[in-house]
RNA sequence: CUCAUAAACGUCGG
């Protein structure tokens, strides 16, 4: 307000006051143009946010003042919804835009699947697919990657496979979001020797890759317990002049302590340190489950000390990581250690991390315990699964 | 560029 307030006022008294007449008139017929604007905006940001309900609150409010949505606003609402895993709700969005004559379009599809095909919803993802063709809508290289995506995550790399000579039939080039996406699949579906091979046709192909397409695959090598070869790839990225990330860094970490090489991983993860590359939530949640699944408590304390000075909390996702770890090296009285620590800070503490706490106690042989703590699940707030 | 895609991260299960 203060802004066009000035700018109109500065016209006016300089002189040109026809000129302030024409900005105040197109204020006043585009003043519904930006407020739509505003409302996806502030939709999209919520989206990112994960507030659903204040995105779908914001949603029906818009409409109370009149201010109809558009096919952005419906695609924000589709993601938001998505998200939150509410699918149905978010087809039943799908649903309406079309009813409303509001063409969904290429984003909508893209969303639509991502949101299902990271859910395990691969089928429902290819329905959207089929129903995107039937509309007539050209998928763009984000929805194949996309759809890359969810197949994947399904474990159809064949198909994936199918679909991505259908891409090159439109004449679409591929790019390292593919890349990655279609090295993972093959990862994830145990072909090392194709998720290798691929690597290096790109490499050969574009010359170079970027940090992501070398961190998945030094993922899929470490997950293969190849970790030599993971540990070369990650010397090839350096000496290529790439700066390997905390992702990188962690999923090294990760490797070679699932490895059994945990002073090797330790040594890392000191070492990341000294390049500035500050260890994140991951890092030290894969650093301190390391050493409870080593026993060696001690260390894992340290490591809590120092996530705190650093300023990051841990959070329920630690603290079952490390009592997973503590169930696997037997140190029971080591977890219920923790888990006493966990009581007395203000940790949401949710089904998965009883659970995980429950195994502990079953695996020590306090069959009581268990009892008791699974007894104590309401007074937690948490319902058995 | 008003909107969408890739890498590390919890228990059990898949």
């Amino acid at each position: 307000v203060s802004i066009l307030h000035h700018l109109v006022l500065g016209l006016s008294q300089n002189g040109e006051s026809r000129k302030a007449f024409l900005l105040l008139q197109e204020i006043i017929e585009r003043g519904a143009e930006l407020c739509l604007l505003l409302f996806n905006a502030v939709i999209k940001g919520l989206t990112n946010e994960g507030h659903l309900e204040d995105a779908l609150t914001l949603f029906e409010k818009m409409q109370i003042m009149k201010v109809q949505p558009d096919l952005i606003t419906y695609n924000h609402i589709i993601h938001a919804l998505g998200k939150g895993r509410n699918f149905s709700k978010a087809l039943g969005f799908f649903a309406e835009m079309k009813a409303q004559g509001i063409h969904p379009n290429v984003h909508t599809y893209s969303v639509l699947v991502d949101v299902l095909g990271k859910n395990g919803l691969v089928t429902e993802a290819y329905e959207v697919w089929k129903e995107m063709r039937h509309d007539g809508v050209t998928p763009n290289l984000i929805t194949y990657n996309t759809m890359f995506d969810a197949l994947g995550r399904a474990g159809y790399v064949d198909a994936a496979t199918l679909v991505l000579e259908e891409m090159t039939a439109e004449n679409i080039s591929p790019d390292m979001y593919t890349f990655s996406i279609l090295i993972r699949n093959l990862g994830k579906a145990r072909k090392l020797a194709g998720a290798k091979a691929l690597f290096e046709k790109v490499m050969d192909k574009m010359g170079v890759v970027n940090v992501v397409t070398y961190t998945t695959m030094i993922t899929v090598l470490c997950k293969a317990g190849e970790i030599d070869e993971a540990h070369e790839y990650f010397r090839k990225m350096i000496s290529a002049g790439h700066v390997p990330n905390v992702v990188t860094f962690t999923a090294l970490i990760s490797g070679l302590c699932t490895a059994g090489m945990l002073d090797k991983g330790y040594a890392l993860f000191q070492a990341m340190k000294d390049v500035e590359c500050s260890p994140n939530f991951a890092t030290y949640r894969t650093m301190a489950r390391a050493y409870a699944e080593a026993g060696i408590e001690d260390r894992v304390n340290m490591l809590i000390s120092e996530m705190r000075a650093r300023g990051i909390e841990p959070d329920r996702f630690f603290y079952s990581s490390v009592l997973a770890g503590y169930k696997k090296s037997c140190k029971t009285d080591a977890a219920c250690n923790l888990f006493e620590r966990i009581r007395v800070e203000a940790i949401e503490i949710d089904t998965p991390l009883l659970n995980t706490m429950l195994g502990v106690l079953l695996g020590g042989g306090r069959t009581d315990d268990a009892y008791n703590c699974f007894q104590e699940m309401n007074r937690f707030g948490c319902t058995p699964d």
